[in-house]
DNA sequence: AAATAGCTTTGATTCAGATCAATTAAACAG
DNA sequence: CTGTTTAATTGATCTGAATCAAAGCTATTT
């Protein structure tokens, strides 16, 4: 079993409505969230309910940590949405990222303790602290933990690639079309629909993530809803041919 | 003591050639490479000898891994000069990175355990190879040793998302000015000057890490030199006046 | 329900960098 | 040393995205 289904699910479906029954003390609930798709023991589990301290929620527009802050946890995300953003000493900010239900945030600030970036909630979210010492401690005495750990240490890694090469070699159409069938393939591995949804964030905070201006993406909206590839209403976005969206791409392969 | 100094060297300056007296077995060099900065006591180093089996040398375009074979090791760089780049279907190819003494390649494998680049030496290297099975299991036996592997892994996050901003808001001139501050900047922590150095990679090289045609890469090496700020003789670089360099950079910190 | 503030779209214009093209310079093999 | 290949520079032109500008639309507040 992975647990990658859990600290950042990708590949399997899961919805994050499913969650909502374990609704007994936060350690429970997270250590379920955390172990069960592992396969990790009782006395494993046991174990890691001590890591997973306490639960947060952030309102909508709230911080979920700032640049320049101390690291002390990791972040899972157990509902809503956040994106991460580096900001620049002139006050512009770049988005680095958008997160959903599963995945890990805080990574980044390992290295030097210190938070690299804002978080910030793009709607009313629900997150799981995780203090990294314990996590480290926990993940020597539980090996498939601390292999996990790595793996996704490492996809993210593999995402920031992606999205390098996305912002070095593509156009802003290009870009778009990456964007949204990552979002897409997102969407449907926690159990929502692949081709309808609605976007979290602004389309100046999509051109800051794809390195284009807000009009830019605009347009590249509106030149896909032209060719009937997608239908946008406003932050409501419909996938009508998800094949044509690919071609749009290039060549290069969805961004993870 | 940090560990810092040896695996992937940052701070602290340390002249690649000083390593060239500990000539033992392989084990016992890249051993001390790995260790003497960390603080750790014999027996660990001796744990730690077994990790690290053996050596490999690469030739000048020799690739070190390809895309898409199995990852089984990490490779740490003993000297020469790499860089590795994700190919794209259609044939071209981005590089993702260049890679000098005392860092760590190979780390975007492990989710996957399926190499997502080529590395491939721009000048003839030397890489020592460690098992990445057994790093884990003996990081399980030396904390300090997982700590430091952990925010290798992080510090590659941070220097990604480095990049991420730089190709996404900046200028040709500043995106250059940004890579050979940073350059300068690897030199020294190697102890070699920071204002003279050469190059080991084409303009096209760079202009694919920066997201620019070769072109713009050469208009702008000549741009800075009609400036004063910095004397360009093919792949011979020198830097006469840093100060202006980290202006034209604009607001942007340096990316690591 | 009206008012305000925040997004989004669309058009017109400008500009940085891509592309096309020609030359020069360096590296390399025979 | 000479011919050949590969890399780098520089100029001219073109183009995709940025910028500037003006509405139009949503959402939130009162």
């Amino acid at each position: 079993m992975h647990l990658d289904k859990i600290l950042s699910l990708e590949t399997s479906p899961h919805n994050h409505l499913d969650i909502s029954h374990i609704k007994s003390s936060c350690a429970t609930c997270s250590l379920r969230e955390l172990c069960l798709p592992v396969g990790l023991n009782e006395q494993e589990i046991q174990i890691l309910g001590d890591v997973v301290s306490h639960k947060r929620k952030i309102q909508r527009g709230g911080y979920l940590h700032h640049t320049g802050t101390k690291f002390q946890s990791l972040f899972a995300i157990r509902s809503g949405f956040l994106k991460t953003c580096v900001l620049e000493e002139d006050g512009r900010q770049q988005v680095t990222g958008f997160h959903m239900t599963g995945e890990l945030l805080g990574l980044d600030a390992i290295s030097t303790e210190i938070h690299t970036c804002d978080a910030i909630a793009l709607e009313d979210s629900e997150v799981c602290e995780i203090p990294f010492l314990k996590l480290e401690e926990i993940s020597r005495v539980i090996p498939s933990l601390m292999r996990h750990f790595h793996k996704i240490m490492s996809r993210e890694i593999v995402r920031d690639h992606g999205v390098m090469l996305l912002l070095g070699s593509m156009k802003a159409e290009e870009r778009l079309a990456s964007f949204l069938l990552n979002l897409s393939r997102r969407f449907l591995a926690r159990g929502y629909s692949e081709c309808d949804f609605n976007l979290r964030m602004t389309r100046e905070e999509i051109g800051s993530y794809l390195g284009l201006k807000l009009e830019t993406v605009s347009r590249a909206f509106s030149k896909l809803q032209e060719e009937n590839i997608i239908t946008v209403d406003n932050k409501h976005i419909q996938i009508n041919d998800i094949a044509r969206l690919r071609m749009k791409m290039g060549n290069t392969s969805c961004v993870t």
